[in-house]
DNA sequence: CATGAATGAGGTTTCATTCAT
DNA sequence: TATGAATGAAACCTCATTCAT
C-alpha cells in the first residue's frame, strides 16, 4: 500500500522536475521557439519520456504556467482568508500581484497566453479541465471577496460583483503584460514608466469599485504606506 | 516615369490582394494554425510568390493586423478631429470600438499578438518600424485628446494623460479578448455578457477619468441614449 | 532436487503461457504490427517480463512459429512412422498439411519468415540451433521417407531424394503461402480457388516424382478417395 | 507546352534517382533494418524529399520492388513475344529467371514481401493499384502462353493454363527465395547446391505440364544444350 | 516576377529494449 | 522474478523558408 503512494509520490516528482525545466526554457524562448529537445534536454531526460508525461508541448507549457497561476492564487488565497479588512485586502492582493511581476513577471506571458483560444485547442481534455477548475477557484475567491465589501457597504452595489471581479483582474493582468513587453519602448520614447502605471491603473480600478466612505479609508492606507515608504 | 508609378502601383495592389487573402486565413485559424500554403491557395499564387512581397508569416500576419489598426484608427481620428465636445468623443470612440468589435472581432485577437515581444523578434525591422510609427499616431492622438481634456477641465489633472490613454486602451482592449475568447464559457458557467461587462468597464474606466463635472455630462449623455434607444 | 525441477517445470509453464499470448497476437497482426505491449497485455504480464523469457520480440515469433512446425512436423512423423505404403504416406502427408492449412493457416506466414536470412539475422544463437536440429529432424525424416521410396521402386531414382524433398516441401508451401495472401483476389479476378489450385500443385509434383507404375498406384488412391468422397 | 514535358519528366527522373539509391540500401539492409535517413543520405537528398515523392518507406520499397519485376517481366515478355516454339520459350524463360538470380538476386527477396497481405496493407492505394496492374500484365503473359502451348498440343489440357501458370511461377519463384537464403546452409550441411535444385525443379514443373510429344521435344533441347557446353 | 521543388527543423508517435527497484 | 519507468531510434508529418529556373 505504502508502496503505491511512493510510486504516486514519485511520479508526481518526476513531472514536477519536468516542469520545473520546461519552465526555465519555456522563460528564456517562449512557447513557440523553445523546443522539446531543449526541455529534454535541460530535464536531462530523454523527448520520449517527457511524452510519457505529457501529451503536447502545449499541455506541457499549460502545466507551467499553471505552477505560476497557483503560486500566484496561493497568495491571494491567503490574504483574502486572513486579512479582515476589504481594502486591506484588495491592497494587499494589488501588492502581492507587484511583487510576482517583479520576481517572475515571466509567467505573465503565459498567463495571456491561456486565455487565447486557439491556444486552448491544441490542449488535453484533461489539462484544461485541471486549468478551468483552477482558474475557477480563483474566480470564486475574488468574487467571493467583492461580494463580503458589497455587504460591508465598502464596494459598491451597482455592478455586479462579478463582471467587478473580471474588470480588476483584467485591467490589472492587461497593464502587466504591456509593462513586460514594452516597459523599454515606453521608457525610451515617452519616458514613461510602466511600473509606475500599473500602479495608478490599480488606484484607479480599485478607486472605481469602492465606495465614496471606502474610498478615503483606501487613500489613507496609500498614504499611512507612503509616509512608511519615504520614513524608510 | 508613368511606367515606374504604375508598376509600384501594381505592386501595391498585388501586396493588397496578399493581404486580403491572409486575413481571410489568418481570421479562420490563428497566426500558429494557418500556414503559408493555405494563404498562398486562398491568395491563389505560389507560396514563393508571398516570400517576394513579405519575408515572413510574421511579417504578413503584421501587414494584416495593421490593415485593422489602421481602419480602426482612422475612425478615431475622424472622431477626434471633428468632435469638438471631449466627452462626446470619448463616448463615441467607445462606440467606434465596440462596433469594430461586433464587425471584425477577429482583429482583436490579432492586436494582442502585436504587443508580444515574442512575436516581435520575427519581425522584419521594415514592418517593426511601419508598425511603430502608425502606433505612435495612434497613441498621440489619444493622448492629445485627453491633454485638450485636461485643459477644459473634462479630464482630472492629477494623472499624466500619457498614462491615462495607456490605461484606457489597455483596459478597453483586454476586455474586448477577453470578450472574443471566452464569451461563452461566462455565459454557461456564471450567466455573464462579457459584451454587457466590456460596458461596463468602459464606463468604469472613462468615470475614473473624468473630472466630477465632466462625469455629470458624461452620465447625461449615456442617460439621454439609453431614452433614445429605449424610444425606438 | 524436486524443488529445482518444479521450478524448471514452471519455469516452462510461463514461457509456453507467453507463447500462447503471443500466437495470438501475432497471427492477428503478424510480426511487423503486433507490438510487445500488446503481448504483454495478453499475457497479462509486464513488458519486462517477457523479456526475461525471450531476449527479443524475433526469438517470441520464432518461437510461436515453432510451435506450429512442431505440430505440423509431429503430424507428419506419424504417418512416415505408420503408414507402410510410400504412395498413402504422401498423399496422407498432403491431407495433413492441407488440414494444418484450413485449420492454423497464419502458420504459414509465419514459416515463410522463418526463412528469411533477414530475420534470422535478428535471432538469438540458442533459438537459431533450436529451430535449426528441428528443421533437420523433418527434413530426415521426408528425406528418409523418399529413400525408402526410392528403395520400393516407388519414387524415381534420376533425382537426389533430398533435392526432391526440398522441391517438395518448397513447392506445397509456396502455394498456401500464395493461397494465404491471394485467395481473394484470384477468386474475384480471374475466378480462380486456390485452395483447388493447392491440390493440382501437390498432384503435379507427387506425379513428378512417383516412378510410371507408383503414379497408377497413386491415381488409383485418389479415384478411390473421389468416389468415396461423391459416395457420402 | 514543351516546358510542362520536360517537367514531367525530369520529375520522374528524381524519382528513378531516389528509387535507384533506395535499391541500393533495401539490397543492403533490407525493408525493416533500412531506414529512410539512409536513403536520403545515399539519394543526397534529404528526408522530407523522400516523403514529397513516396508517400511511405513501403511505397518505396514496392516502387524498387516494381523495377525489378519490370526488368524480369520486360524479358520474358521479349522472349514470350519473339519465340515461335512454346518449348523453347518456357526454356528461355526459365534461363532468363536464372540469369536474373545469377546477377540481382536480392531482389528475389523483395519479390517475397510484395506478396505478403501484412505488407500490402501498409502501402498507398495508388502504388498497389500500378503494382497489381504490372502484375496482371505478368500474369496475362504466362497464360497467353500456356494457352497457345494448349492449342498447340504442346502444354497438357487437362489442367486448368491459369493454375499452370500459378504452379509454374510460384515453384521457381519459392525456391529461388530458399536458394538465396539457404544456398550456404544446404552445401554445409548437406553437399546440396540449391542453384543445382532450381534447374531440378524447373525441370520437373515443366515436364509436369508438357504432353508426352512436347516432353521429348524438351528434353532434345536440354541435351543439345548440355551437348553445346559440354564441347565448348 | 513567379513558381515548383527542395529542405532543415522539429513536433509527434511508436516501439523494442533496458534499468532500477 | 516481476515491473513501472525510461530511453534511443526512427517513422511520420508539417512547415516556413529558400533555390533554381
Amino acid at each position: 500500500m505504502g508502496i503505491i503512494e511512493r510510486k504516486e509520490r514519485e511520479k508526481e516528482r518526476r513531472k514536477d522536475e519536468i516542469v520545473e525545466a520546461a519552465r526555465r526554457v519555456f522563460f528564456e524562448k517562449g512557447l513557440v521557439t523553445a523546443t522539446m529537445d531543449e526541455i529534454a534536454e535541460a530535464a536531462e531526460l530523454s523527448k520520449a519520456t517527457l511524452y510519457l508525461h505529457f501529451p503536447s508541448k502545449e499541455d506541457l507549457y499549460l502545466a507551467v504556467a499553471m505552477g505560476g497561476l497557483r503560486a500566484l492564487h496561493g497568495k491571494f488565497q491567503e490574504i483574502i482568508e486572513h486579512e479582515p479588512s476589504i481594502v486591506r485586502a484588495l491592497h494587499r492582493m494589488k501588492e502581492a500581484y507587484m511583487e510576482f511581476f517583479r520576481t517572475q513577471r515571466q509567467y505573465v506571458q503565459m498567463f495571456s497566453f491561456l486565455q487565447m483560444s486557439q491556444f486552448h485547442k491544441q490542449v488535453s481534455d484533461h489539462m484544461r479541465s485541471t486549468c478551468d477548475s483552477e482558474n475557477d477557484k480563483h474566480w470564486e475567491a475574488i468574487i467571493g471577496l467583492l461580494r463580503r465589501g458589497v455587504e460591508q457597504k465598502i464596494i459598491r452595489d451597482d455592478i455586479d460583483p462579478t463582471e467587478m471581479a473580471i474588470v480588476l483582474w483584467t485591467n490589472a493582468s492587461s497593464l502587466m503584460l504591456r509593462a513586460d513587453n514594452e516597459h523599454d519602448m515606453w521608457k525610451r520614447r515617452r519616458n514613461i514608466d510602466l511600473r509606475k502605471t500599473m500602479e495608478t491603473s490599480f488606484r484607479m480600478t480599485i478607486d472605481a469599485i469602492l465606495t465614496p466612505a471606502a474610498r478615503l479609508e483606501y487613500q489613507a492606507l496609500l498614504h499611512a504606506e507612503h509616509a512608511a515608504v519615504h520614513q524608510s
